[in-house]
DNA sequence: ACCACGCTACTTATAGTCTGTAGACTTATA
DNA sequence: TATAAGTCTACAGACTATAAGTAGCGTGGT
């Protein structure tokens, strides 16, 4: 099972390429510095609730939608 | 609009209890600290993802399902 | 030359741990 | 009926670990 901060990178570089976003354009959107953006990307970085919320709507989505690669079972089946 | 971390705090409580749980129950599965997870269930604290993917797997639940209380609209509609 | 990105190194701001106290509530037990 | 004992939680304070944020340089592509 890969880190959760490296599947949430991933997640948050395949949303960003899908709106055709530089780095520096959503780190700007989001509010944060671009080398902090890259270094979330690249699995790095445990982000906090606030900059993960921040990401989240500078990417046009809910959180649920920025956590949908995360496909645990629950258990009410 | 609430801020992010109280939203968060009152769902993370709701589960809990939906799993008639103790905050050191549920602390302890999700190995923080009985104090700190109240914290956050007060809306006080901003949490890591680490901590956030914690709690979501002592509630056996997904990260998206944890943060299903947030209905921010995607712009695909 | 200009971008976009990776990466290192660094400071500062705050996340996170732990101890202890106190109040509300429940459950024995004398 | 008290009253003591246990549970659950809120909260304060102090400490340690680490996230947040920035600067600077390298590289590859256009």
């Amino acid at each position: 099972m890969k880190a959760i901060e490296k599947q949430f990178g991933e997640q948050v570089r395949k949303l960003r390429l899908a709106m055709d976003l530089s780095q520096e354009e959503l780190a700007f959107k989001a509010g944060v510095h671009r080398t902090y953006l890259g270094s979330i990307e690249r699995g790095e970085r445990n982000p906090s609730l606030k900059n993960i919320a921040a990401i989240a709507k500078a990417l046009n989505i809910s959180l649920s939608e920025l956590f949908s690669f995360d496909h645990t079972r629950s258990g009410v089946i």
